[in-house]
RNA sequence: GGCGCGGUAGCUCAGUUGGUUAGAGCGAUCGACUCAUAAUCGAUAGGUCGGGAGUUCAAGUCUCCCCCACGCCA
């Protein structure tokens, strides 16, 4: 905090196709936005992406499904999740899409460079291609007879009932999952192939270094450079017409035309697209967002972090690093300036589940973002899901545990405070700050306390705690309960008002700075806090006695409504009715 | 079957490079207060740290075996 620091930091970017779950929400976009929010609000300079990924073959049946070309649906469905995004008061600075013509052109760039440097090679392959529906279809999308076990439903990769992994081409009767049409046919293709395996040895000692990163991220990348043969290449191409065209830069290539790029190539580098997409939208230059993504152009100060789900670790730890670093190499050896930026941190979490059971996108199992913002403020779902953050293992969602917590914390805890301390002011000494009276001892070891564990709330933050800095947060919270408690000014006030003043004062201070130290948490309730009391001044508290000065004697304020109401308990039990089965 | 992450009070979780009587929040019980959203604050109870063996002066913390849950891969 010595300066100001410039952090980027991404958020694994959602599948169009449809609607988040909370699992999803908590495993990256959430914590990422805590981050980003806790950055800005200590002065550093935050560069906060996400975007859309809407590429492959589940968005074009999605689309089919929809009745709509596929270009309409993502840009309807990209409408969609940024307004709910917004609803959670994820503060992107900009949500991109990665059907954009930037990612467009970077990927295709970058493509160039990886064949430039060698790293690209073409593979003759054969796949099913479907007659009736016109196209190739990817293995999952073939279904048949399972030659193992004889069900009947088996899907070309692999059969569902005997888990036996399968070749599409094994299937007895095999039939389109599209269409239902047996009118397949074996046709020889081509795809090309990112050569990963040529990069193990400097991934290795890539990951290696990142002794600071948690188990659960290096495991996951090791695990997956040594197992078995060790990191294999991986086709980056496919035969479908919704996605970027293969191309070599700004040139064709040959023997690839109608050819496209596959979702997770092209899904990462979104993240810098979105860089150029949000310089677009704000009438920046193109130095601006490369200032962030060129160590060439100025970023080499910046500090990235990304932020996902263990399911997308591999991609990030090997894969994206992989176009990065051969790009880089590349580019060196050519003489060429041209370097981009690699992740320095990569936060990753574990799965949320729910109610004895895991979320699911497909089966529609669980709370998705959409119905969570319909029954309860943002903030009751950011204090929960943060709070209860998957970092070390799998957690869990019960409707009686989110009421108990969000009652007790929030509106028990934090919105009882507010209240009680302002309308005894307003009943004593009305609605404005009081004057009179001296600060003493008590109120001493109160600010000590309190900046011991606003020190210790910034280091957790600093260093993504987010369980950790949740439990320092609310243990701030206690401490102002617990000073009211032991001063009692409503006692106090019986004997000696002047002092009962001057403990009505600091308890007044403790709500701007509960909102300011509060806001990456919960900012809507931080924003209500602050109108109420009539401060505009958000600055961090690096000082606690200066930060304890916002409203200073004769300042106004209004006695808020109440912050959080309470869940009750019909509340619970008609939610988890309602979300008991599956959505539609 | 292989690998990975876990298995610590009723519940959710902390436990740093092995070191005095294993911690927190919730829940429970008791008490204090009565300003407040029947809120708050304090105290107490509750654990052979999944099981077993080993290394060590000393192990939740290291080694080995086993059991359970979850995940990834075959």
């Amino acid at each position: 905090m010595d300066g100001m620091a410039r952090i980027l930091i991404t958020s694994a970017i959602p599948y169009i196709n449809g609607i988040k779950h909370l699992g999803n929400l908590v495993g990256s976009q959430l914590p990422a936005d805590l981050y980003a929010r806790f950055q800005r609000d200590i002065g550093n300079e935050v560069m906060f992406l996400c975007a859309t990924d809407e590429h492959g073959t589940p968005a074009e049946l999605a689309a089919a499904k929809a009745e709509q070309p596929v270009a309409d649906f993502c840009a309807e469905m990209h409408a969609v999740q940024a307004k709910i995004a917004k609803g959670f008061g994820l503060s992107f600075d900009h949500f991109g899409r990665s059907s954009s013509a930037q990612n467009h052109a970077l990927t295709q760039h970058f493509a160039g460079k990886l064949a430039d440097a060698g790293l690209i090679r073409e593979v003759e392959d054969r796949q099913i291609y479907s007659n009736a529906d016109q196209r190739f279809l990817p293995d999952r999308y073939v279904e048949g007879t399972c030659p193992n076990c004889g069900f009947e439903k088996a899907r070309g990769d692999q059969c569902e009932e005997c888990t036996k992994q399968l070749d599409p081409t094994d299937l007895i009767n095999p039939r389109s999952a599209i269409s239902g049409s047996t009118d397949l046919e074996v046709r020889a293709t081509k795809h090309l192939f990112l050569c990963q395996s040529q990069m193990k040895d400097e991934l290795d000692a890539w990951i290696n270094s990142k002794s600071d990163w948690p188990v659960l991220t290096t495991s996951i990348a090791k695990k997956w450079l040594h197992d078995g043969d060790g990191l294999q290449d991986r086709g980056i191409t496919r035969d479908l017409d919704w996605g970027i065209p293969v191309k070599k830069g700004d040139g064709d290539w040959p023997g690839m035309e109608g050819k496209v790029f596959y979702v997770w190539f092209d899904a990462p580098i979104e993240y810098i697209a979105a860089a150029g997409e949000w310089a677009e939208a704000n009438g920046k230059a193109e130095a601006d967002w490369q200032r962030w993504w060129r160590t060439d152009k100025g970023a080499d100060d910046v500090k990235y972090v990304q932020f996902m789900g263990k399911d997308n670790v591999p991609f990030h730890t090997l894969s994206f690093p992989a176009t990065i670093l051969g790009t880089n190499s590349h580019n060196e050896k050519a003489g060429i300036p041209e370097r981009w930026k690699l992740v320095d941190h990569l936060k990753s979490f574990n799965y949320l589940n729910y109610d004895g059971g895991q979320f699911s996108t497909s089966q529609g199992r669980g709370i998705f973002m959409d119905q969570a913002l319909e029954i309860l403020p943002a903030d009751y779902w950011r204090w929960w899901l943060l709070s209860h953050a998957p970092e070390s293992s799998d957690a869990e969602f019960t409707w009686e545990n989110f009421q108990q917590s969000v009652n007790k914390d929030l509106a028990d805890v934090l919105g009882n405070f507010v209240s009680r301390i302002t309308k005894f002011c307003r009943s004593k000494f009305g609605e404005e700050v009081p004057s009179a009276g001296e600060y003493g001892p008590d109120e001493e070891a109160l600010i000590a306390e309190l900046t011991t564990r606003i020190r210790a709330y910034e280091a957790h933050m600093e260093a993504m705690e987010v369980r950790k800095s949740a439990q320092e947060l609310r243990a701030i919270w206690v401490a102002g309960n617990e000073y009211l408690q032991a001063t009692a000014p409503w006692s106090t006030f019986k004997t000696d008002p002047d002092k009962a003043a001057a403990q009505v004062r600091l308890g007044l201070n403790l709500i701007p700075l509960y909102a300011v130290l509060s806001a990456p948490f919960i900012p809507g309730a931080a924003d209500k806090m602050l109108a109420a009391m009539g401060v505009q001044d958000r600055s961090w508290p690096k000082d606690v006695t200066a930060a304890l000065s916002k409203m200073p004697a004769g300042h106004g304020f209004t006695v808020p409504d109440v912050l959080f109401a309470k869940i009750t308990d019909e509340q619970r039990e008609d939610w988890q009715a309602r979300f008991a089965g599956t959505r539609d």
